[in-house]
DNA sequence: CGCTATAAATGGAACGTTCCAATAAATCAA
DNA sequence: TTGATTTATTGGAACGTTCCATTTATAGCG
């Protein structure tokens, strides 16, 4: 079977009795090459197996037509989501992409980043792992590499970035707790070295300055940004003094968490102490109770960073306008009693 | 900033007043070079910000080092555990896995097979997506790139699969119901043109033959292996005549529908009825109540899987033995009143 | 000192493609 | 008929690496 040494674009030409150029221009479907010939090309190529070498090729072409999609943490849904996203519209563009991750891990970002650039990458898109040093991506920058950051951002990069509007998403629930009359907030997960965790805290900061909450009634408890983290997050919150009696998270999973944790102190989310998550992942509305929370669209901050990407490709530009995705809260039964159906509206 | 024409090893050779051939040396860390002159080519390749081409590389090696990993669901948190074990493998033996999702969809795991192939990976890491054709993978088979079929496998191929042992899953998980004393029972969710489904429906029929409980008192409702599958799941055994009093499901996802199902109609799973899923996520552990569910050890199975594609790689072989890995019942509340916590043993 | 053995560095050919300039064949104008 | 134009096809020179066979420098030994 195994044919030894694999076929190339000789072996075909050979077998065709046309020259490697036809073969070559029948790959690329020239118009130049008659129908005939093609037809003739296109059958060797089938009976000897052959399989193209990329490899070669970008050798002597500008471009390849692999993109690069670095994920910060695969096995949280959010970002598989995302994922998803992306691929949709790379696939529609006759684009693969391979996806690597990154396990929140710097140095294991390093080392994909760098093995992407040596495959010869058209592009990248990132979603920085946590604690990533600003000089990162020095390197991909200047080798004129085109680079997009989705749903994370670097402090002081002027990489263009695809993020939710992740402060008035905070606003929004925010306002939300305090109009159901919760006077002691607290905001739950997540931690300082994330932009993200500025943006989402500041909104909520805003929102209680702006309704008259204290400060003295607001908790900040930052921890994982994990089922487990929020578990950490509520006992600390209960054990406080004047504890709050409601809590925006920093995102579903913290939120998750909460709710576990109330359980187990048989306390029960919406009626004892309202909650509310941040980015709507599909099981949101599954929990039970169902998570109120603030929807990002997810999968569509995906297409968006896909379409940027496509976009600099082909204007061979390395910069491109940030994005900032407009986003909702959902209102479901975890931040109190089910009142009001209706659904908050979009930024 | 961006210098123009990219940096080869031959600026890097002048840079460093060396030949080309010496660069490479240095390179693959060679231990021919004078460690002096390595210091040298080094700092060179720094300033000059070189990225090695791994595409003109392997026009001369015989391997590359990037692995394939075609997964049919990322979305699925089951699947991206898989995918996270195995890249565990990978990094630490210096290999870069490339992750490619196929959502399912034989065409397009037909394109993103193709796509990897033309990259010349050493070897392709398959979680084949349902109705792939027996043929999928002859191209691929007859180029001497080594295979391993992940979780799933092929109906009459002689490709390597790393697979959990799902029929001893599924008897363990039945014989369980049964000396709970439950008499009536559900297999719920999954389809026939699954291999997989075959194997778990097998042990469930198993062990209700082998502990007598008679067919007339099996149901066996297929579905979508989803929550929502799982919730028509219970639907429709709810409204059979005799309606059973336990259901093992195909997989977690079923389970946790059948459960959410249960809580709409104001049942209590483990009370009112009783759950068993399969694959034991880790969301099953912080279900509530806690799911009982066949462990599989996903992680683990992506490490062997990664192994045994290392293995293959290195001793230059298409084949490898199957690997059918151990199970165990890991038993909380879903499945009955908590009357005895123990563990079930290993398969 | 000359000779061999060892260590370190090197040039050139090859890998499988693309692309340009050139050719060959067919068509048209005059 | 000849030349110009169009249509298909083709050889050869890149592209950036590796690897083999050499060369050059260094050391060892009698």
């Amino acid at each position: 079977m195994a044919s030894r040494a694999k076929a190339t674009i000789l072996d075909i030409a050979r077998e065709a009795g046309v020259s490697k150029s036809t073969v070559s221009l029948v790959l690329q479907g020239s118009g130049l090459i008659r129908p005939e010939t093609a037809v003739k090309v296109r059958k060797a190529i089938e009976d000897v197996g052959y399989v193209y070498n990329r490899g070669a090729a970008n050798l002597r072409k500008a471009h390849s037509n692999v993109i690069g999609m670095v994920i910060n943490d695969l096995t949280n849904p959010f970002f598989a989501e995302l994922a998803v996203g992306m691929e949709r519209v790379f696939q529609a563009a006759g684009v693969v992409p391979f996806i690597a991750n990154t396990a929140e891990n710097p140095v294991r970002q390093e080392e994909v980043l760098k093995s992407l650039m040596e495959q010869g990458v058209a592009g990248l898109i990132v979603s920085p792992a946590r604690g990533t040093t600003p000089g990162a991506f020095r390197r991909i920058e200047t080798a004129g590499v085109p680079i997009v950051f989705a749903m994370r951002r670097l402090p002081d990069s002027r990489i263009p970035v695809i993020t939710p509007d992740n402060h008035r998403g905070a606003v929004l629930a925010t306002e939300h707790l305090i109009r159901k009359g919760h006077r002691r907030l607290a905001f739950f997960g997540g931690s300082s070295d994330l932009v993200v965790y500025h943006e989402r805290l500041g909104g909520f900061l805003e929102a209680c300055e702006t309704l008259g909450i204290p400060s003295a009634d607001r908790l900040i408890v930052e921890g994982e940004t994990s089922r487990k983290g929020g578990m950490a997050c509520l006992e600390t919150a209960l054990a406080a003094a004047e504890s709050p009696t409601a809590a925006l998270c920093f995102n579903d999973a913290v939120a998750f968490g909460v709710m576990l944790a109330l359980r187990r102190r048989n306390l029960e989310a919406g009626a004892d102490f309202a909650v509310v998550g941040f980015d709507d992942v599909t099981e949101a509305e599954h929990y039970s109770p169902a998570l109120t929370s603030v929807a990002v669209d997810t999968a569509g901050l995906g297409e968006r960073a896909a379409h940027v990407m496509l976009k600099m490709i082909q204007s061979r530009t390395t910069r491109a306008e940030d994005h900032i995705g407009a986003v909702s809260l959902v209102i479901r039964e975890s931040s109190g009693p089910d009142r009001n159906k209706q659904v908050g509206d979009a930024a």
